[in-house]
DNA sequence: TAGTCAATTGCGACCTGCTTGCGACAGGGC
DNA sequence: GCCCTGTCGCAAGCAGGTCGCAATTGACTA
């Protein structure tokens, strides 16, 4: 690797933001810190988490501006959002596509992989014609633990 | 009275009512004709769309009272919410559990018996130990119509 | 290296969906 | 008919986002 700059990991950061200005984007340090954190931490972070990570750097950059680069993030197909319960979205990389189980009760959060829902898959395209996305919503219960007591 | 009042299908109202003042509970006219709201039309009805209902036949009925007997109803089991998308809940009676598929373009909502997710529902038990409750988040995907095109 | 101009930003106001504190009102057991 | 306490109407508040606007700033061009 030749002479590494400041951030060690940024390599798939820049990629990012070449696909942005290949777009007729913009590089701003806002976009690039909002890439920085997303990429530091692969778990599921809502908006007002990342705002805090990236103004932990640059004080200035506004909740708003969080909100329209996590939707242009979005629409770039870099990042998705999901709902775990009833509070804000929670937001991460769309490298790994799967759904989420989450305990009403402790509020633990399994990753579900997308195999799992091939059953769910199967029926609904079969009865309906309905083809599922289990990405979106997570899919609510009670884990073992919780079950157990 | 042995004169049967205006309203017809009272009945299950009555049961519920019965059921609330059981508990301690007592009987007023918002709560009567929340039920009569939700009795009268089986589906999924948002809080606001319910307080239209209530409010046509006496104004004076608060949505926040709405919101607290919504909460009441479904502490007695009377009655379930489900999120179906970004915007409001939905409430609808309990008797008949079921989960939901909504498109994510067009909206349409198809109500799936519960043995539609006993594929996910065994897997979930398998792998994670995890008991799904289906009923509370919508699985989000695409009708056959606008798969088709 | 400056000039230009649209993309992006910070800011504040606003919106939806829901919750809460409070004093007034009213079921219903006595 | 009284009294107690559950419930109500109201207004204010809150969380989680969205939007309009003027100021700023990337990045292309000369």
């Amino acid at each position: 690797m030749s002479a590494v700059p400041v951030a060690p990991a940024s390599e798939p950061v820049e990629e990012v933001l070449a696909l942005l200005r290949a777009r007729g984007g913009r590089v701003t340090t806002a976009r690039r810190q909002l890439l920085e954190a997303l990429f530091e931490s692969a778990d599921h972070r809502t908006a007002e988490d990342l705002a805090a990570t990236v103004q932990a750097r640059s004080p200035d950059v506004h909740i708003s501006t969080i909100y329209r680069n996590l939707d242009e993030l979005e629409r770039l197909g870099v990042i998705v959002h999901t709902h775990l319960g009833h509070g804000p979205a929670s937001y991460h990389l769309a490298s790994s596509p799967h759904g989420h189980l989450v305990c009403e009760t402790c509020g633990l959060t399994i990753e579900a992989p997308e195999q799992l829902f091939s059953g769910l898959s199967r029926s609904a395209r079969d009865r309906f014609g309905f083809r599922i996305d289990p990405r979106h919503f997570a899919v609510l219960g009670r884990c073992r633990d919780c079950e157990a007591q």
